[in-house]
DNA sequence: CTGTTAGCGCTTTCAA
DNA sequence: TTGAAAGCGCTAACAG
């Protein structure tokens, strides 16, 4: 059993009320008696116990960390990776821990998201890999427990999200295309149900009609953000396009899929068909041709969501959308 | 604030006690009390104050979860999402939750990892990606607090391990390439501070001597289990070696490096080169050509260490090493 | 079967 | 500048 306050308080001489006040760096102890005190914890090694702590002071300092349903194969963790990082340094810095919130809450009883978090007290919970049909989503936006939301513009009471402008990035690709001389431009979407599917569309199609294209004939394939699912897109959207110059994925590993399958067909980027992907994940920098995307800044999008929840929970900030600035990183394969 | 016992007693008219017994389940309770107890509970969204067990059980069902200096950019996620969900899914079910573990303890103070977990009061900590050479694993292994390390053999007094057996995974692999009719087969490792490169290195030379190969004359390549390297390696072991006819890598990010830097080249697997992987990772069986390779049942790795701790916590088990059989999964690049 | 009592380890009034 | 005492919400003897 780890080493208790009246242990120190016996050990030093002094109360366990004098010990708290010397270790939480109150001022009115004297100093030498502080100095006693720490001198007498450390060779003791004495911990404070956070349970107990807890209790009394009924902040746990314990941030709920939700993936929906990624374990059922999902591609998506080669995105959330930095995003989780991020997050978890700078809350680290600011004093939290991050507890993981199980979706597949296969306890003995049922319980349900705001259970679980009632019961330890999680004091704020950032969740990510939402779609718009998920059934967490509502839940965690209108629970009275301060959330952030990553990806999913939707602000509540207590609920702030935190995304890339993907309206911009998405015009930053089409520009990009454009100014290097592309007319036919296609896009291949993500599936509906992510609320970021539909803001890239937006981007894709106002920076076409900007450049003069009609609206309603432009060649967009709805497909599913996975790189086997990029792969039989581009098929079927350049075989009804066959004049095509140019596609703009909504996510790298679709925009890869992209470049396998011209790959096969014995064509290549960015000859036969400029690609550009959206994210910018680790394996776009090695694959060949080199992926040419629009950066989401993840790490930045991990701290900011980390910082922005801090603020609702410790100086009662309201809940904000924030949006972080995308960024065009041009490579081979356009 | 919510809902305490005292108000479920109250509301009930029975003591805190019987409605603590009624509610964790104790016979001594009759049907009716408990019955009404429960309906009060359900009625007033009752939930159990976690912090507050905890501080009198001294049990607070949380295991931490350390995953070494991965926000380094590292590409080891690739690998170890199917590992957490298993873990996450099976200690769902056993009543346990995961906490982060951060090796970047950036806080106010220095913090150890030990230290962490004894403020935390965290039971038992499962431990990957790491290093024979990190300072953590000694601190991990040598702690008295319970845990299981993934990939790394070292056995102690409160340390256990899971591990895919990869001395009979890289035998697999050579024997599958020998079965193919080849006879110069190159292997390219991953690093040396990695457990499992000693391991998969054992596997090739133990099958390729059986094969009749002398151990000393090997073509043998250490790289970095990257991609990038794999890459590298292949170019400087071919050029070494033109005569192999198959290279077999220990992870399936370096062998997908060999795969394009033989489509840089011009060349082609299994045609030109028979390659084959390691980990079977998500992205394998995409690639083109789709890559042969070892799989590790990294799921189940997930559910054995989950299993394993929870032993050694609750029922004063003792700490054992576990290898799991891996499998060949023959595609088109052998 | 139920209630009384005594803590778990800590922080926080309130007095001295 | 220090200590005594109360209590955070719960479980667990021990009586009845």
């Amino acid at each position: 059993m780890p080493v208790t306050i009246r242990e120190v308080a016996k050990a030093a001489d002094v109360s366990i009320t004098t010990v708290s006040r010397a270790l939480n760096g109150y001022s009115d102890v004297s100093e030498e008696t502080r100095r006693r005190i720490m001198r007498v914890a450390e060779e003791l090694n004495y911990r404070p116990n956070a349970v107990a702590r807890s209790l009394v002071t009924n902040r746990t300092r314990t941030i709920g960390f939700l993936v929906s349903e990624l374990s059922k194969g999902r591609t998506g963790h080669y995105y959330l990776f930095p995003i989780l990082y991020g997050m978890q340094d700078r809350l680290a810095e600011l004093g939290y821990d991050l507890i993981l919130v199980s979706t597949t809450t296969t306890r003995q009883r049922e319980i349900t998201y705001l259970d679980f978090c009632t019961e330890r007290r999680v004091e704020g919970v950032v969740a990510m890999g939402l779609r718009l049909d998920d059934p967490y989503l509502h839940e965690i936006v209108e629970s009275p427990l301060p959330s952030v939301v990553i990806d999913v513009p939707l602000l509540s009471d207590r609920c702030g999200y935190v995304m890339t402008d993907n309206v911009y990035g998405a015009k930053l690709a089409v520009r990009h295309l454009l100014g290097r001389g592309h007319k036919k431009i296609g896009f291949v979407n993500g599936h509906s149900q992510a609320a970021v599917s539909m803001d890239r569309r937006r981007g894709y199609e106002e920076a076409m009609v900007s450049a003069g294209f009609r609206a309603d004939q432009l060649p967009v394939f709805e497909s599913d953000f996975t790189l086997e699912g990029g792969k039989q897109a581009s098929e079927i959207l350049l075989e009804k396009h066959p004049e095509l110059t140019a596609i703009f994925y909504a996510s790298d590993l679709m925009a890869i899929g992209g470049l396998r399958f011209l790959h096969e067909r014995g064509r290549n980027a960015p000859k036969d068909l400029a690609v550009v992907g959206f994210d910018d994940v680790e394996l776009s920098e090695v694959v060949t041709p080199a992926l040419s995307t629009i950066r989401q800044k993840r790490y930045e999008i991990g701290v900011t969501a980390a910082e922005m929840l801090v603020e609702m929970m410790d100086a009662d900030g309201f809940p904000q959308g924030r949006m972080l600035a995308p960024e065009l990183i041009v490579r081979a394969s356009s």
